[in-house]
DNA sequence: CTGAAAGCGCTTACAG
DNA sequence: CTGAAAGCGCTTACAG
């Protein structure tokens, strides 16, 4: 009979017993068990010996719920994200995501607060975290885009025993319970296997980086190595060229830097390893070039624009609602019910064309 | 003072009332104030009213937890999947994901039986349903792979008022809680959007079916109609054929089929709408006909070897482990927390290729 | 070192 | 129609 739940198929568990159950047992009480449970000092060894016994061979787990009620906590989780610089801002689909985790869980006496800096200003994150470190939260989500910045304040959380998680920027080596986002250079892979396909031979590559995502986190870089380790690879003759265009608005001159690159080479496909690739669609377009091949990231409502009429070819899109909604639950589920969720989470890359974009 | 709290970015609810709270503001027992807000009988229009103003003007909401505790209720879901034929086989993906799920729920009294059945065979499915039917569940999760079988004991389930959901097939006009799996159109057109890539002109295809998969659920000719309607849409000249494969273990007999259909043809791509996709690799490998292009569905040992070594150009892949921990996790939620899922979640099509698939 | 009791916020008989 | 009390399984002072 040993085995007869797993014969039957089931991993039903009908022998639940509780802290007065393992007391009853051990001839205790139950604020003894309790001490024991919680490694609390005061208990004597012997009395700690047979009471541990009993809940390893009775499997005794703490009831969350009634841990959770006597406990009549509060959880307090601090959100340190860019802010949307518009309505079709990238950094509009995490924020929903986790405001509606943030309801489902508001109930369960869970808040949430959010902290948001500029994206380009190291100094805009530090003065948010550090606004963020006056307060005190039991959890932080956040996006660790500037290095050394992040890694000197996560040291504060950790004197605090804080836990914190990341979505959508990695930071290895670092005590995150979580992240969840993109696996950066398997996307740039993606990107250039693409790329080849639509080229069809050895033509020459133009890979744009702008210089606003320059100072920053590490996705785009790893999405450019990604993106030139598949041609790597594949010892193709072909050249993949740089060029990295300035901070401006100025639209022409932006035309004529990309201009200038492509004049006099082979260049076919151009790759666009940020959201920024509606800059570049917006050159094909006045200069007629549709027919080079463009690659890019993340919806937004321009770029929404140019996949349908086909000036850029593939988006690749990060989840980013997902990666915020259940970032957030998931950190929830940390707190409240100690689930702990493996420590990476990379969502699948999700490629966008001119005949799926509409769904979404 | 109104606004302050979405001026200071925040949804902290400091003035979380409980049921006494309500009792004391209306001058009544807390018994009473459960009595309304689960519309019991018993109360006078009159008393009933003004709790519900308090109810409102306060915002207030059931603590779940202690609601939880007071119930002190198990709660068993029931799992109805195919079985896995092999350790390779695509339903251990979901099955493990199910698994995963249910360790971290289990602590919350809430335990999981598995009901597996042959994917072939309806007689098999009728039998396991027929079996859960038996027993009593707080909400079933299932795989709907038999319309009409399905459709039937749906209504003994609906009868008890127990909730369902799917997972991986579809069943559209059904009173589920959630379906979560693939857009299954959509990755079919994807797959013509690769194939028509990979063969650079308009080069006719074959779309392979496997007789096993034919007479049940619709993913298979969803999968198939996507992929033909991008041809359509491109208004593309090229021709696609259809051809199935019996049940038969011969691949021998398998070669010949195919052979057949492409000898005295232009068929330079090959669309299996299925894990069976190492069927056709196989083939291509004995024939060397790995240059024409092979797109199929699904992970498992086989398929893993033959994208190695290029004989499946794509393999596009269900997520299948976390349609298993994500459906479970949700169901879970919904009945212990009341936390209603959107109905429909698609997951993102995961793309494999010879450079991604090692790391998964 | 140990136990008895109150309390967390609900639900559920039971009494009136 | 309404209220008082016990109980769900924990935690936390407090008493000894």
């Amino acid at each position: 009979m040993l085995f007869s739940n797993s014969v039957l198929g089931t991993s039903k568990n009908y022998s639940l017993k509780t802290i007065k159950d393992i007391a009853a047992l051990a001839n205790v009480s139950i604020g003894t068990v309790d001490r024991v449970i919680h490694n609390r000092p005061g208990v004597s060894e012997k009395t700690r010996a047979s009471i541990e016994k009993l809940i390893k061979e009775h499997n005794f787990q703490v009831n969350k719920t009634a841990r959770t009620l006597a406990l009549n906590k509060k959880y307090d989780i601090a959100v340190l994200i860019p802010e949307s610089e518009s309505d079709s801002d990238f950094w509009n689909f995490p924020r929903k995501g986790i405001e509606k985790a943030s309801e489902e869980i508001e109930i369960h006496r869970t808040s949430v607060r959010y902290f948001y800096f500029n994206q380009f200003d190291p100094n805009a994150f530090n003065k948010a975290f550090d606004e963020l470190l006056e307060d005190s939260f039991d959890a932080v989500l956040l996006t660790p885009i500037f290095l050394e910045e992040t890694q000197e304040r996560l040291k504060h959380l950790e004197r605090r025993n804080i836990p914190y998680a990341f979505i959508n920027v990695e930071l290895p080596n670092s005590n995150n319970v979580l992240y969840i986002g993109q696996h950066s250079y398997d996307s740039g892979t993606l990107a250039a296997k693409l790329m080849s396909l639509l080229l069809g031979s050895d033509a020459d590559t133009l890979v744009i980086k702008v210089r606003k995502d320059n100072n920053h986190h590490s996705s785009i870089d790893n999405r450019i190595s990604g993106f030139k380790s598949y041609f790597t690879a594949k010892k193709s003759t072909s050249t993949i060229y740089d060029v990295v265009l300035p901070n401006t608005k100025d639209q022409n001159a932006i035309n004529e830097i990309i201009s200038n690159q492509l004049v006099n080479s082979e260049i076919k496909g151009l790759f666009v390893p940020s959201s920024k690739v509606s800059l570049v669609a917006r050159f094909l377009e006045t200069a007629k070039l549709q027919h080079l091949k463009l690659i890019g990231y993340d919806l937004n409502d321009e770029n929404i624009h140019y996949i349908k009429n086909e000036t850029i070819d593939f988006l690749i899109d990060q989840n980013a609602f997902f990666q915020g909604y259940e970032g957030t639950k998931t950190l929830f589920n940390y707190l409240i019910n100690d689930i702990i969720p493996e420590k990476n989470i990379y969502l699948p890359i999700k490629l966008l064309t001119k005949e799926n974009v509409e769904y979404l």
